[in-house]
Formats: structure tokens, C-alpha cells, sequence
DNA sequence: GCGACAG
DNA sequence: ATCTTGTCGC
């Protein structure tokens, strides 16, 4: 697919979060998605090389049989730092360049990380989301902000994740007996419907089919 | 000022 | 994220 750059990635901290507060006027939270969704993607991240070297991988499955359609791989000098809050300036670049190889344009894009459950509400689902212009949710493995009620032991269980009196995600339990995850939309979708999708991806394992295979993908080189 | 802190 | 062996449980 196309990809348009709508800024540099050679930038400092403060010019980072000018950027964040202003592409964060473009994020919507509300059901834009375009349905019925025939293909989900999943984006991930491993590094190579003490961290040098940034490999980003995609898995385009089919909605809802979540069958692996088309999948790439990309490699980048690694130019920005893990700093928390600012993770999307360390990973997008080479996620546009994987995105850029495929032929298939997904219909939805599950994020490894946060979506609005974010500092300045702009995490790396969003800013994937508004980049590319398509449907995001940002699905992470653990919490950046928020605060949230203890919560069942049932798959599908969830409670809101709270934010200065906001409603900024939510957790997830995909499956009986694991962690949870931190589920926040990233563009063009609301928090109920994330969540509805997020399950609809996770049959059987506590992470859901298109990141565990983005996963398998940059991690075994 | 003191912690917390996606991957 | 990444470095790493064995071990517990289905």
C-alpha cells in the first residue's frame, strides 16, 4: 500500500509532542470502519543487533476465519530511543516501511501498545491510525496510565480504565487465567467495538492470531 | 520533589 | 524490546 509522510522522525522530545497534540485533533473515536471487515492486520516489533536495528512485521489475515493472507518484514537503523510515551517514534517508521511492501489494505490494524489510553491521548495506534487513515486499536500487554476495578476471571471480562475521570480504554480478559490486556481505540473506532474486535482476533490464546503471528515473524529473524 | 513508566 | 534454563500445567 501507499504511504504519504506527513513528518520527519529526526526529532527532539519537545518536537515530538508538538506533534502528538497536534495530529491528535485528527483522532476519531468513533465507529468509521468500513464493514463488513474482510482483512485484519497485525503489526509488531524486534530489534536486531543491540538495538540497532529496527525489524518491523505485518500479517494481513482474513476476517473473521483469521487465516494468514499475506505477511513482510522490514529493517531500519533504529533512530529514536524507547521513551515511555513517545514509543511510536521508535517504531512507525520501519512499521510504514513493511506496510508500504504489502499488496493488501487492511480493513482494521491491531497495534501492539496503547491507542488514546495515552499521556497526551495520542499512542501509537493513533498515530499509526492517522497516518495511514485506517481503523486502529491499540492493544497492549501492560498498563501505560489509568486505573482500573479488579476484574473477573471469565473470558470477555472487562472494566474501564480511568484516567483523570476519563474513560480512556479498557481491560480485556481474552482468556481465562492469563493477564489482561489494555485495549484503547486508535482511529476511526469506538471502545466498545475495539473490544468486540479484539475477541472476535483471540480464539484461543491470550494474545490475539494477527499479533502473535507479526509476532512469530519478527522475532525468528 | 517522588514514583510510574506501552515496547 | 532483549538477555536466558528449567519448570509447572494442560
Amino acid at each position: 500500500m501507499k504511504i504519504n509522510q506527513r513528518h520527519s522522525w529526526a526529532l527532539t522530545v519537545e518536537e515530538a509532542i508538538t506533534i502528538q497534540e497536534k495530529l491528535q485533533g485528527e483522532v476519531i473515536t468513533e465507529d468509521q470502519l468500513k464493514e463488513p471487515i474482510q482483512y485484519v492486520a497485525g503489526v509488531d516489533m524486534g530489534f536486531e543487533e543491540d538495538g540497532t536495528i529496527s525489524r518491523a512485521a505485518v500479517a494481513v489475515l482474513s476476517f473473521p476465519d483469521l487465516q494468514v493472507q499475506e505477511t513482510g518484514i522490514a529493517r531500519r537503523p533504529t533512530t529514536f530511543p524507547y521513551i515511555p510515551g513517545f514509543l511510536s517514534f521508535r517504531e512507525i517508521p520501519a512499521i510504514l516501511d513493511v506496510l508500504e511492501k504489502i499488496t493488501l489494505t487492511p480493513d482494521l490494524i491491531l497495534c501492539d501498545g496503547q491507542g488514546i489510553a495515552h499521556p497526551r491521548r495520542f499512542g501509537i495506534a493513533c498515530h499509526l491510525g492517522v497516518l495511514v487513515d485506517i481503523p486502529t486499536i491499540g492493544v497492549a500487554k501492560s498498563l501505560l496510565i489509568g486505573k482500573h476495578e479488579n476484574l473477573p476471571e471469565e473470558r470477555g471480562a472487562w472494566q474501564p480504565l480511568i484516567h483523570k475521570s476519563e474513560t480512556i480504554g479498557a481491560v480485556l480478559r481474552t482468556r481465562v487465567g492469563v493477564k489482561p490486556l489494555y485495549v484503547s481505540p486508535g482511529h476511526r473506532i469506538s471502545l466498545a467495538t475495539a473490544i468486540d474486535y479484539v475477541l472476535r482476533c483471540t480464539p484461543k490464546y491470550r494474545l490475539p492470531e494477527t499479533t502473535r503471528i507479526a509476532d512469530k515473524l519478527a522475532s525468528s529473524k
